[in-house]
DNA sequence: AAAAAAG
């Protein structure tokens, strides 16, 4: 209907010219009124007067508002572009936890984390995600800059306490990224005694006939789902707050689109919905802009993605024995701190680990072959520090948190199915290290016929990656990081 | 190719 009434070309040239005027003013209630105005003298011949027909003129603004959002930009600084669905309210970031006005536990919460003062991303998202009424936010941020707290903070802001069933969701991709996120529920809301977490994960069965009284639930798709529609455990009407973190695979047709998609769809409308990544491929980003009713948006260029606080080599190699030796070379560099090793698939990680073994390294393995007990004492043990060096499939590619990690090794690049380079995937991978603005290293072993992924992926991010020769690979301990 | 539900 609003869309009707919008006249095409006239309209973008209309809003353009709209456009520079907006960014220049400060966002009021006299903006909103010179939007509709404008709005309302840009239907042609549809109205007549402008006094008489409020209705069709916020009709028209509200189109006019949605054609800006689409198109220009309320920057925070060049590199950030940051939408507001309702530019009549303030664009306004806040330098500490305090001017949120949250409860004096949640508070707490948040310092006995250690969390100071809001990161870059939590700065603009935490008075978005907080505002009243509730706001749909899509936000991507650079990986271990905070988007997990700042979703957690906002789904513990909003639990009623005296309600005993789930109010919040949240859906994450992986058993192991699900667990670690409860546990900052968990943490951050220590002192809120009435607020409890549960996890819909692979194993955590339910005696039949119990009911989920927890408010806040974290979990798997597939879990989910069942909890859902099968056992009927959880109303997704009754959901106010649904998160899915690692958004953008959430809803990859590639990836669990199906599943979180019908969860998606039995929200009820009054849901707030928060999508975060630090990746959205252009497709998918489009796709989220769809389903998600009017967001918010934070965005990044994909050039501002890549942290500079993690330096990338790559090591040519001829074969897979080669690729071996050259980590073999590095194993006594990398174990200084901890690192984690990627391969594509479980065989191959199964194979470096039986290799690396024989040959007398610790090492340890985590896939999707092993079983969710064993999957929670291997992340459990590597946490600890108790593994130095975890060989992994993507499983581990995305969110997992561990401080210590100082080294992340491509064993295997990343590939798309198309023999072309999963850009995605070598972000995240390479984003285990170098958390919260500490430094990190990243090694690429290649095989001499995947250089060309390589560069791609180098220009994809207009990154840095720098070769180092197989015999150098002592030099390592002499790189700075 | 990996991941994600049990039964």
């Amino acid at each position: 209907m609003a869309s009707l009434l919008w006249g095409g070309d006239a309209g973008a040239a209309e809003s353009e010219r709209l456009n520079s005027h907006f960014s220049n003013l400060s966002h009021s209630r006299k903006n909103l009124r010179f939007i509709k105005s404008t709005a309302a003298s840009s239907i042609d011949g549809s109205i007549n007067n402008t006094e008489d027909d409020e209705d069709v003129v916020d009709l028209a603004a509200n189109s006019l508002l949605n054609k800006l959002i689409r198109q220009s930009l309320v920057e925070s600084s060049h590199q950030v572009e940051v939408l507001q669905k309702d530019p009549s309210s303030p664009l306004y970031s806040v330098k500490t936890f305090e001017e949120l006005r949250l409860k004096e536990e949640l508070l707490k919460g948040i310092y006995s984390m250690g969390f100071n003062r809001p990161s870059k991303i939590q700065e603009m998202a935490l008075p978005m995600m907080l505002a009243y009424p509730p706001q749909n936010l899509i936000a991507q941020s650079q990986s271990g800059t905070g988007k997990t707290a700042a979703f957690v903070l906002a789904m513990l802001s909003r639990v009623n306490t005296l309600e005993l069933f789930p109010q919040c969701l949240c859906l994450a991709p992986t058993y192991e990224l699900a667990l670690q996120t409860g546990r900052v529920v968990e943490q951050m809301g220590k002192f809120c005694v009435d607020v409890q977490v549960m996890y819909a994960i692979r194993g955590n069965r339910l005696p039949r006939g119990t009911d989920v009284t927890k408010q806040i639930i974290i979990g798997t798709p597939g879990t989910v789902l069942d909890w859902c529609f099968k056992r009927k455990l959880i109303d997704l009407n009754k959901i106010r707050v649904f998160v899915l973190d690692e958004a953008d695979v959430m809803i990859d047709t590639q990836g669990f689109s199906d599943q979180s998609i019908r969860i998606q769809r039995a929200l009820s409308s009054e849901c707030q919905m928060l999508l975060f990544s630090a990746t959205f491929e252009d497709s998918v980003w489009q796709f989220a802009e769809r389903i998600i009713p009017d967001p918010n948006v934070i965005k990044l260029r994909k050039e501002e993605l890549t942290l500079n606080n993690i330096r990338q080599y790559y090591v040519l190699c001829e074969n897979r024995k080669d690729k071996y030796q050259a980590l073999c070379n590095i194993y006594g560099s990398i174990t200084i701190g901890q690192a984690i090793i990627f391969c594509q698939t479980r065989q191959n990680a199964k194979w470096l680990t039986v290799e690396m073994t024989q040959d007398g390294h610790q090492v340890s393995l985590l896939s999707g072959e092993l079983t969710v007990e064993q999957r929670a004492a291997i992340i459990q043990r590597f946490r600890d520090g108790k593994e130095k060096v975890l060989i992994t499939t993507n499983v581990c590619a995305r969110g997992i948190d561990v401080k210590q990690v100082t080294i992340v090794v491509n064993f295997d690049i990343p590939v798309k199915q198309r023999e072309e380079p999963d850009y995605e995937t070598y972000l995240h991978r390479i984003g285990r290290t170098g958390r919260f603005g500490k430094k990190g290293l990243a090694f690429n072993m290649i095989e001499v016929n995947k250089l060309p992924l390589l560069l791609k992926i180098q220009e994809h991010f207009n990154s840095n990656i720098k070769q180092l020769n197989p015999e150098d690979m002592d030099e390592i301990e002499k790189i700075e990081y």
